[in-house]
Formats: structure tokens, sequence, C-alpha cells
DNA sequence: GCCAACGTTGGC
DNA sequence: GCCAACGTTGGC
């Protein structure tokens, strides 16, 4: 049982533009760094995840979950580099902004505020159901 | 294997 | 648009 933050610059990838591709989801393409890699190759069918809007929103604003295991990402020439694909589950009724996340304390040491740079994050559980309860989610949909 | 230089990310 | 943080590259 795992769960996730995704990132994207809105205008470049946003949450609507997942929302758009259905169940079939988006290969998270694109990524090149080996520790957002290595939580990629980490993560399970089923697995949810938080998307999170960058540069602009600066909110977790969706629900996503991984539905096809890490494999090669078809954007890199070189095999070291691998992609899960995702899926948007639902929204958050009221997204979640960093500075809220940066003010609650039991939020203050999320990989989110941590590691702000790192673009696919770890979530604990108790971070994923707080964000979930204070962005309006009655019934957050759960990992595996 | 160290470390300086450099490029990129992302918040402000 | 600036700048701090940090990952990567490349010379030694």
């Amino acid at each position: 049982m795992a769960y996730w933050l995704f990132k994207s610059e809105p205008f470049k990838f946003s949450w609507d533009m997942l929302k758009a591709t259905g169940e079939a989801g988006q290969e998270w393409d694109g990524v090149r760094n080996y520790a957002a890699r290595n939580n990629m190759r980490a993560m399970k069918i089923g697995d949810k995840g938080f998307f999170y809007h960058s540069n602009e929103g600066l909110a977790v604003v969706g629900i996503a979950e991984v539905c096809a295991l890490a494999h090669h990402d078809s954007t890199a020439e070189v095999p070291t580099w691998e992609c899960v694909d995702i899926r948007a589950i639902c929204d958050v009724p009221r997204p979640v902004t960093l500075d809220v996340v940066k003010n609650t304390p039991s939020l203050a040491e999320m990989a989110l505020v941590k590691f702000s740079r790192l673009s696919v994050q770890p979530v604990t559980e108790a971070e994923y159901l707080e964000v979930c309860k204070m962005g309006g989610l009655e019934k957050p949909p759960l990992s595996p």
C-alpha cells in the first residue's frame, strides 16, 4: 500500500488533460531524474497519487491511479528511463494549496515541502488521508 | 572519487 | 524575472 504525488506544470500537462485521456490514461513520460524513476519503478497497479500543479496553481487538484507498471519511456532514446501510466480517478473538490500544506503541522514533513524539486514523490498514508480530508474528499480512493 | 561549474526546477 | 536548491557533468 503506497501513495504518491505527480507534479506537472499545468500549461504543459494539466489535470484536465489527464482527465481527457480517460480510462486509458497517460504515459507519465519525460522524467529524467533517478529518484523519480525509482519511485515509479516501485509503483504497483492501483496505487493512488496526487496530481499537483506546479508553477501555476500550486495545489493538489486531483487523484490519479497507476494503470501500467514501469516500462520504457517512449520519449527516451536510452533504456535508462522508465515510466508508469496513470489515469484520473477524481477531482479534489477543494484544491489543497502548497501554502496550506506548509502551514499544516502534520503535513510539514511532506516531500512536497522538503524535496520540492522532486517530480515524482512518495506520500505517506497519513499525509494522503489528511490532504484528502482537507480537500473535501469524504471517501478517499485507497491503494490496494 | 572529488568538487567546481553549469543547467534546470520551481517558488516567490 | 530572479534566485535558491539541487542534480548532473566533466576535469583532475
